[in-house]
DNA sequence: TGGAAACTATTTTTGTGCATTTAGTTTCTT
DNA sequence: AAGAAACTAAATGCACAAAAATAGTTTCCA
């Protein structure tokens, strides 16, 4: 692994451990390598913070895309798979932390909210498909969008997943699943 | 309507205007009557919130009972129904801001949680009837009850409804349709 | 009886100076 | 070339006092 991508790796980890209030003195030492270094490959806290951004979600958009790709799945197959592809990528990083980071980086706030917005355009894509062949009853979709963003957030604000014993995936298999199939039985497909 | 009714609703009408923070100054000029007249009904605001907290609640429980008792339902009407009827009222006051008393007033606090967490007991009942009728899946309640609650603290804190034009009702209807029904069409029933 | 308004004891908020922390740089070393 | 450590300027947090706001009481008046 480069040094750019062992540095925005780095930085997960030891945001995930220290929170967001972690320095670069925290970094370097987690890194076992030098701050100097570090600012050899960016030139500031900020640039590392938007770089890590445009990280994450570039494999979500590459995950994605296999999805969205697979000639063997059908448009509710798609769905029902690429609404768990983001929300996967929450377990390496909770990008509603960064929200928390308003404040002090602007514009790491922006470029969190706007690759959300267009994190969701193949999702739509894929909905509005569904619509169209009737499979997917006609439905608000920021609706959808805000149920889903809402309840990950959820698992990372409450311990109900500790208290419960439910594990990550398993609640996102469920809320993915209440979603798409609701909580009756007997459908038709 | 008797006094005591007319400063709890007042409560909630300076509530949703002044937010959290309004004055018992505040309260009685809203009301159009003084003080004084406040103090003789209730001892301190801290009972008053604690009043107003269990008139809300008993709206909800009445609510609630007549779609427990109406013969006419079946347990998926009644899952319907009942999952709107403690939203339905955040209407009136929007129960999640009160969680924000936490430190002020540690007993409102309590008593909003312990009281949202018994305003499950008759919609949990239902749905484990409804899995032993087999109309229901095998679901994690919790999850669900997550999913609801996540879904209604949106409506408030984001300008959803107002950014995409959708009625509070509308965007509530949905999103119990979503998790009962699901985004699916074709279902049996 | 109840409203208006003044009053007071507490709370809450605000501002400020001081100590600490931290981003980013520089120096020295291997 | 890269690490360790010292360094600086700026940001942050904190203690504490002054100022403002507010809960609850009291007085007076219609």
């Amino acid at each position: 692994m480069e040094l750019r991508e062992e540095i925005l790796v780095g930085t997960m980890r030891v945001f995930n451990i220290k929170g967001l209030k972690f320095t670069m003195d925290d970094l370097a030492r987690e890194l076992g390598i030098s701050k100097k270094t570090i600012y050899t490959v960016f030139d500031n806290k900020e640039d590392m913070f938007l770089a890590l951004v445009d990280y994450l979600f570039d494999g979500i958009k590459e995950e994605e895309a296999k999805v969205m790709t697979d000639p063997n799945l059908s448009t509710v197959d798609r769905i029902r798979k690429i609404l768990g592809v983001m929300p996967a990528s929450y377990r390496d990083l909770d990008l509603g932390q960064l929200y928390l980071l308003k404040d002090k980086y602007p514009k790491i706030y922006a470029k969190v909210e706007e690759r959300l917005e267009n994190g969701w355009e193949n999702t739509i894509s894929l909905i509005e498909a569904g619509q169209k062949e009737g499979v997917i009853r006609p439905i608000h979709i920021p609706i959808l969008k805000m149920m889903l963003e809402a309840s990950l957030e959820q698992f990372f604000r409450r311990d109900i997943l500790i208290k419960n014993r439910i594990t990550y995936q398993t609640a996102l298999d469920e809320v993915v699943g209440i979603l798409v199939d609701g909580i009756l039985t007997g459908q038709t497909h």
